[in-house]
DNA sequence: ATTGATGCAAATAATTTGCATGTAC
DNA sequence: GTACATGCAAATTATTTGCATCAAT
């Protein structure tokens, strides 16, 4: 979403459209990597003092909730992590020593989840996958 | 495993045989989902008022590293769950509504993740898959 | 003007740790 | 007997909530 789509997507899902929800948006769609609710706040300090770590969590959740914003949990660290929600379907390919992500782009699921449906009688919404390993640099040591 | 057999494995890993790690042990054997720490604490006091959650925790991150048990992160809760490493690979499915979890048997990755070992000259050592979605009674409403 | 959003501090929930005691080897 | 395991209580970490104030519509 653009910048001023974005804008225009909260207030018609009334929304407040703030600064910290704005500076928010922005830093989510600059960061390539997953990021945690915590580095958000650090980044946003950086830009304007007066904004608080709740703050952060009560508009990750809204974001999260309108599907702007994508919720993961960082295998390792017991850390809930966020991102744009690119609505081309990707998953991640994480470092497990330097904790790199790579974003894979095209997803092997599709046919698999029609059959599981078939199989079990569930409707199949969605599903999570993350692979992991080691890079490049890492796997030498 | 069976249970003679984690005994021995305990052994040999230089891992003392304690009761408390027996019965962690049976607790997740006997366990079809996936269950957090907390419960398999309150399936222990029924058994043995003097268990403490910690000696819980503690066994887990062993189990855990040793490769015995599967932690990960149930979706909504933010909490982590457990299961028994069955070596058949699997996966599961999980309803939204209920959290009941379905196992899944066969795993379509094993060739993706080659393709993306190639892509991106990482080293993959696992995956992690859960579909989500809603189960044939929850559905209805 | 009204309603919802924010900052701050305090609360909660899950997990981890320090330390004295207990137990397997 | 020694070294590791445990229970308990206290600490830590991530996240959430209450409430007075502030800002967007």
């Amino acid at each position: 979403m653009e910048c001023t789509e974005i804008k225009k997507f909260l207030n018609t899902n009334g929304i407040k459209n703030t600064k910290q929800r704005n500076l928010i948006y922005d830093i989510l769609s600059s960061t390539k990597n997953l990021i945690t609710a915590e580095d958000i706040y650090l980044k946003l300090i950086n830009i304007d003092t007066s904004v608080s770590l709740s703050t952060v969590y009560r508009i990750l959740d809204i974001f999260v909730d309108k599907g702007i914003v994508l919720k993961s949990n960082m295998i390792g660290t017991d850390k809930n992590v966020f991102e744009i929600n690119h609505l081309e379907h990707e998953h991640h390919l994480i470092c497990l020593k330097c904790k790199k992500v790579v974003h894979i782009e095209n997803c092997p699921l599709t046919e698999f989840e029609h059959n599981v449906e078939k199989d079990t009688n569930f409707s199949i919404t969605g599903h999570n996958l993350e692979l992991y390993g080691y890079c490049p640099e890492c796997k030498e040591k």
